[in-house]
DNA sequence: CTAAATTAGTTACATTTGAAACTATTTGTA
DNA sequence: TACAAATAGTTTCAAATGTAACTAATTTAG
C-alpha cells in the first residue's frame, strides 16, 4: 500500500488544503479557524454557553475560551454570566458580530460556491452528493468509536 | 449555511478523526505521524534526500528535518551526506527501520480494511470509489490554485 | 444540612509546528 | 575565475494547541 492510498493521509491532506483555502479567503477580517467556528455556532444558534459552543464546534474547552475572550476584545461577542449557574456564562453575538458573521457566511457560502463549479467538469451533482454521504458515515462510525 | 454542511469544517472532522484512530493503532510502536509518513516514503520509494520526502509527504521541510533526526536516534534510517551534492543528504531504511515499516504497513492496512468493513452496512464498493475520486478532484483543485 | 464529588471555565505548562534566519554548498553569469 | 544567486538542510524563535492543575459554583449522598 502506498503512501498516496491511505485514507488518514488522503483525508487529513484535503483537509489541510481546503482549511487553507477557505482561510486565505477571510483572513482580511482577521478572523482565525475557531474564531470563525464560535461565530458561526452563535449565528446558527444563538446564545450559547461556552460548554456547548465546545460541544457543537467539536474544538477543546480550552480552545473556545481562548477564542471567546479574543472575540471579546473585539467587540464581537457579548458575555453574561448565566442566571441559572453562575460558573457558566451566555455567549451570544453583538451586533458588530452579527454583521461580521453575515459578512463571513458570505465569502464561505461563495468560496463553496466557487470551489464546488470548477468541480462540475468532473464530478457529478450525484457523486458529489455520495462524496457527503460517505464522509457523513465515516465520521459516524469513528465518532461512536471514539469519542 | 449551517457549520455542518461547511466542506472544511467536515473534512477537517473527518481528518482528525481519521487520524486519531489510526495513531491510536500504531501508537505503541512509539511513532508519531510525521515519523510514520517518512517511513512510508522510504519504503515505498527507498533511498531520498530529505527535500524528495518532503515533496512526497507534503511536510514541511522543517518537519522532515526532524522526524529524520528522531529516526535515526532509533536507528530506522541511514543518513550519508550525498556525493553528488554535498548538502543533500541520502536517507534510506535501515534494517530495523525495515522490519518497522513493514509492521506498521500490516496495521495501517488492519485498521483500513475494519474502517472500511464497517462501512459496508451503508456505502457500497462503488459509493465510496466515488468518495475517492471526489477527494483526488478536491485535492488536485486546490493543489494547482494554491501550491 | 453538610461534606464529597462533579462541573464550567480559566490558567499554567509542555509540545508541536511553521516562518525566518542561518550555514554550507552548488549553480549561474560576467 | 570569481562573485552573486539559489538551494539543502538545520536552528532559532514565536504562535497555536492540548493536558493537567486550578478556582469557583453546583449537585449529590449521607
Amino acid at each position: 500500500m502506498k503512501l498516496n492510498d491511505m485514507l488518514a493521509y488522503k483525508s487529513s491532506r484535503l483537509a489541510n488544503m481546503l482549511s487553507t483555502s477557505l482561510a486565505d479567503a477571510y483572513k482580511d477580517m482577521g478572523i482565525t479557524v475557531p474564531q470563525w467556528r464560535v461565530l458561526a455556532t452563535l449565528g446558527e444558534l444563538g446564545e450559547l454557553t461556552a460548554k456547548a459552543i465546545a460541544r457543537h464546534t467539536h474544538l477543546d474547552k480550552v480552545t473556545v475560551s481562548r477564542a471567546v475572550t479574543q472575540l471579546s476584545e473585539k467587540k464581537l461577542i457579548n458575555r453574561t454570566v448565566s442566571k441559572k449557574d453562575a460558573r457558566a456564562v451566555d455567549i451570544s453575538l453583538s451586533d458588530k458580530g452579527k454583521a461580521v458573521y453575515i459578512k463571513l457566511v458570505e465569502i464561505v457560502e461563495a468560496w463553496q460556491a466557487d470551489t464546488l463549479s470548477q468541480l462540475s467538469g468532473n464530478i457529478s451533482r450525484n457523486e458529489y452528493a455520495i462524496f457527503l454521504k460517505v464522509m457523513d458515515a465515516l465520521i459516524s462510525q469513528k465518532s461512536t468509536t471514539i469519542e
